[in-house]
DNA sequence: GGCAATAAGGAAACCGGTTACCTAAGAGGA
DNA sequence: TCCTCTTAGGTAACCGGTTTCCTTATTGCC
């Protein structure tokens, strides 16, 4: 491939001369001469060595988005969004998947501090309590080697990021269940079950700022997958007095937890109520429309991309964004019978 | 950030050295001169500089994805599985969404050669019949920069390629649908409408074969979207006599051609027949559960990532595997009334 | 005409590794 | 004892750009 080596002896001058030209540089050079590079260039099919110009640079353009499932319609928004912003200004994106595998997730850090890239948009791993102090971890870790991160979706020390606050979230779709007459409300949480998370302490706090008991036996968890949701809905219904409304932390177990009920002979948004988490374009069209929590990432995707750009231009502040949730009412949640 | 040249002042030994040791050269160094450097290395917090590395070493250990929405289950099922077993070999993904856009994917390919990636899996943008020239131009444009290339979805020269025999798929859910009794078959197709594309093809055959005319008005396109699929059908249901079935081209339009016909009083799966492409656990959700012809998104993960790193291991030749679809009939297809 | 400022371009160091080639010392064999 | 081979390590070129510093020629101004 065509270097600045050989369009400078093509064009006899010197390679300090065509970086010149093909930089842009300030640095005045003849017309004559800029035009016969340029030329050359295009003849020779030049194209610019990333990499090179990336060592002198010590800047890689490029940045990594970090996310526990690629297959989830929630992150598949957001890196949409957020690659699209990010190639704007020249950036190239590394998809990280860590399959919700703690493990990966410290693979990828590594690998992204070799790659030197620049900045991590980065939504954690966690399926155990204890993953969160790996997490802060890593996050230091990449701020050592001075990465620029953006977080979002779980609060960290030490990064700008973009907070959804889903506590409001969950208890307004607690609450949207209690006025509805709803007294046994289930939640479904994720696997990194503790009562630090805040869905669920939404869930537990409306049902106590209606003087409802906050049972045990009303929190299943699941893996975060349709087929997790199942089983936790499964595992509520053995109970000898079922809820008759239940609060899902995400949306493919909200999905999975339908089937579940629909198996089970139950009309959902008669016999029980569902809300989920996060809206698709499929929570409109499953049976019944599921009434969800919808978590803005289209303004998460927004949000990081420009909190990560700010870093990368060089302001060091750290910053929080906070979005709030919406709750949307579809006809999965009904009056109590 | 420490270098090898750090190390090998501390260490008081050349850089030759420290780099021998920490990439595992089969140049001998004293076991106790690699005991310090490797000790040094880790007190110093060295990390190999993987874009230096790259430099000489004339590989980037990078690939990119590309393809024409992230946001599709098809493709990030089929992203899933490619980070991970690219990444497995010690390959970085960059990930470029073309959001359907024949621009976008022209950028990203000049972006990609200027990165120096080792090898492309290559999804096609085309929404206009004539996008398929530029496609292949693309394609070729990689090739001549000595990239290697796997592209699947499409036909193209020059490649090695995963192809799915989706003509196969949508002549036997035509065929299936024929023996449910059904005679007004509609086509819903992507915008890049042509007689060549695969799908309408096999329609189209299956009809001939059952002596069932091929008429213009059978068929609409759409823009392989939600919203695409519902307009399509509103399309076709404007005709004063409207197909009793439906093929779908695509995953997300035979949704909206769902939701299109649920709104318009229709009862799916008793008074009009739906087959979609693609399978994802959405479809058995929705109501009905949508009889489908699914495409092996994890198998063409699987070869295309291993007709990448045969070609990225020096092995030239260009390769073509066929993956067959299947049909998996679910509710929303039933005999004519 | 003399001098400073500007235009145009080259030389070379640098970014952080890898590696071909060279040197020196010690081991082993004839 | 001499020669060869192996071990251990250093030197320096190279990958493909960028950029600082320098030189030379030209222009403008007094």
């Amino acid at each position: 491939m065509a270097t600045i080596y050989d369009i400078a002896k093509e064009a006899g001058v010197s390679a300090a001369t065509v970086s010149r030209v093909l930089a842009g540089s300030n640095h005045p050079v003849r017309e004559e001469t800029r035009k016969r590079i340029l030329n050359l260039a295009d003849e020779m099919g030049y194209r610019p060595n990333t990499i090179a110009k990336s060592l002198t640079k010590k800047t890689t353009k490029t940045v990594a988005l970090l996310v526990p499932s690629i297959t989830n319609f929630f992150y598949t928004q957001i890196a949409d969004v957020i690659c699209d912003l990010l190639a704007e200004e020249g950036y190239s994106v590394f998809l990280c998947n860590t399959k919700r595998q703690i493990e990966k997730e410290c693979l990828h850090i590594e690998t992204l501090i070799e790659r030197r890239v620049d900045g991590v948009i980065f939504s954690s791993t966690r399926t155990k309590p204890e993953d969160n102090l790996i997490n802060q971890q890593n996050i230091d870790k990449l701020k050592k080697y001075g990465i620029s991160t953006v977080a979002f979706g779980s609060h960290f020390k030490n990064t700008s990021q973009v907070y959804i606050n889903t506590y409001r979230g969950a208890f307004e779709a607690t609450e949207h269940l209690i006025g509805l007459g709803h007294r046994r409300i289930g939640f479904i949480d994720g696997l990194a079950v503790g009562t630090r998370q805040s869905r669920r302490r939404g869930w537990r706090d409306a049902l106590s700022a209606h003087n409802l008991p906050v049972l045990d036996e009303l929190v299943a968890s699941g893996n975060l997958e349709v087929d997790g949701g199942a089983a936790a809905a499964d595992a509520l219904w053995q109970s000898s007095e079922p809820p008759t409304a239940l609060v899902v932390a995400n949306h493919l177990m909200a999905l999975g937890a339908m089937g579940e009920l629909k198996a089970r002979g139950y009309t959902v948004g008669e016999d029980v109520s569902v809300v989920g988490f996060d809206d698709s374009e499929i929570s409109a069209l499953v049976d019944p429309p599921l009434s969800v929590v919808r978590q803005p990432t289209e303004e998460v995707a927004r949000a990081a991309s420009q909190l990560l750009l700010k870093q990368l231009a060089g302001d060091g502040e750290l910053e929080l964004v906070e979005l709030e949730t919406k709750l949307i009412i579809r006809a999965s949640t009904a009056r109590k019978k």
